[in-house]
DNA sequence: ACCTGAACACCGTTCAAGT
DNA sequence: ACCTGAACACCGTTCAAGT
């Protein structure tokens, strides 16, 4: 199965044509690979066709036999990433545990992959994983209770909230990348001081209560609000269960 | 104030030159008019730094005199839409009420430019406009009775609902205006008939749950399932009111 | 069936030169 | 000070030609 695809061996005289390199064939599963692996190391404004084509030492005309657009190539990435979540199984009494703690899980997961959420956002997901998630999520609060018309409307508002909230702290994470910070500690403190710093002079007339409590603006991070949001969210559910 | 920069006539000889259109002198004003437009009229997509140039009849490069790059020139029109918002005069007694009828608002206003919400997630907004509209929710919760901390938080959990939703709403105008639809009933039956008809494909074995209640997976349309978020949410800051 | 070089129609931004 | 043509270094996608 592996190996090269004729049996000639390369001449001595041509081994500086293709260094080292093994002609691979190419497959959608090689080219979702290092789709993944140019988001990771460069993120995603790096994933380019041209890049991933490049990653393959190809051009990228090839990658159009086994993908057929750019939007199709990130859905099977971001399908792929969503295979790293673990569910539990269902445990009914715990939906509001449960639940929470799927929810930490998806947003670690993305936030582990660059600015990935992005896409999540910019398509509907239908992948494998996708479908996978949501029976879980939908059967939950349907066996804890719930009216399936419900239990709908409170999935879709949960997965929007989880993925938009992991969209906005991906942003932090290309503004660091683009401005050269290393340490993500330091980053934050440059970023949200400018923040603060910009609130503090407004003119406490036109808006007290903002030029007044800065601190507070910026007192929780982007962990501590994501959590603040969930709960506000299943509060909200429990409120609303039988 | 208007008119030409010098006074010497156009020879007739040279007329089809600049038909009809009479040399502009560019403002940074006139640049941001130029982007909404073609914003309103083809969509996000549309609007680059040379189209907005090919609109003032001149080239991408006369811009960056008024305008630091793309990024600025977005959030300049995305800070002219926040204009349009109105705000009441602040009554804590009835901050649900008024926080709800905020929300509404600012969703509806993203909703009525295209996929200008887009803009707002992807960057932190920091215009006179969001300013204004912090200070009025920020305010008002805190004028309510919550702690500036716990105000802050709510604030910026509801802000970052409104703008998801805004900006998953605007992507079926994308999907839309890709698909060649000019009728928004149209596209979303069509849409939504596709998506029904992909899970009520799917394995019951393995997805009892979604390929059961598909009726009430696809019950609700955008505007019922952001009026249902919301009220989460306004129900969650409620129990935390002192 | 699969792969590819070359081309098409785009981008954002810079820079030297003009007025 | 303001404007600009031309260039640089990129895009996604198509298509005819090759194996």
């Amino acid at each position: 199965m592996e190996g090269r695809k004729d049996g000639v061996p390369v001449p001595p005289w041509r081994k500086s044509r293709k260094p080292a390199q093994v002609r691979r064939q190419l497959s959608q599963e090689l080219i979702v690979e290092a789709g993944l692996r140019i988001l990771d190391a460069e993120g995603l404004d790096a994933l380019s066709m041209r890049r991933v084509a490049q990653e393959l030492d190809t051009g990228p005309a090839s990658l159009y036999v086994h993908v057929a657009n750019k939007d199709e190539l990130l859905e099977l990435v971001y399908d792929r990433v969503l295979g790293e979540i673990e569910l539990p199984e269902r445990d009914p009494g715990r939906w509001k545990e449960q639940l929470r703690a799927y929810a930490m899980e998806v947003h670690r997961v993305l936030g582990g992959h660059a600015d990935l959420a992005r896409v999540a956002l910019a398509n509907i997901p239908t992948g494998e994983n996708s479908i996978r998630i949501g029976e879980f999520v939908f059967g939950l609060l349907i066996e804890a209770g719930m009216s399936p018309r419900e239990a709908s409307l409170s999935m879709d508002r949960l997965s929007l909230y989880v993925v938009g909230d992991a969209y906005e702290g991906s942003l932090h994470y290309a503004r660091m990348r683009a401005g050269g910070f290393q340490d993500k500690q330091a980053y934050l403190q440059a970023f949200v001081g400018q923040i603060a710093d910009y609130y503090r002079a407004l003119p406490s007339e036109r808006f007290p209560h903002v030029s007044k409590f800065v601190d507070d603006l910026i007192a929780d991070d982007g962990e501590e609000r994501f959590r603040y949001g969930l709960d506000l969210f299943l509060d909200g559910i429990e409120a609303r269960m039988p």
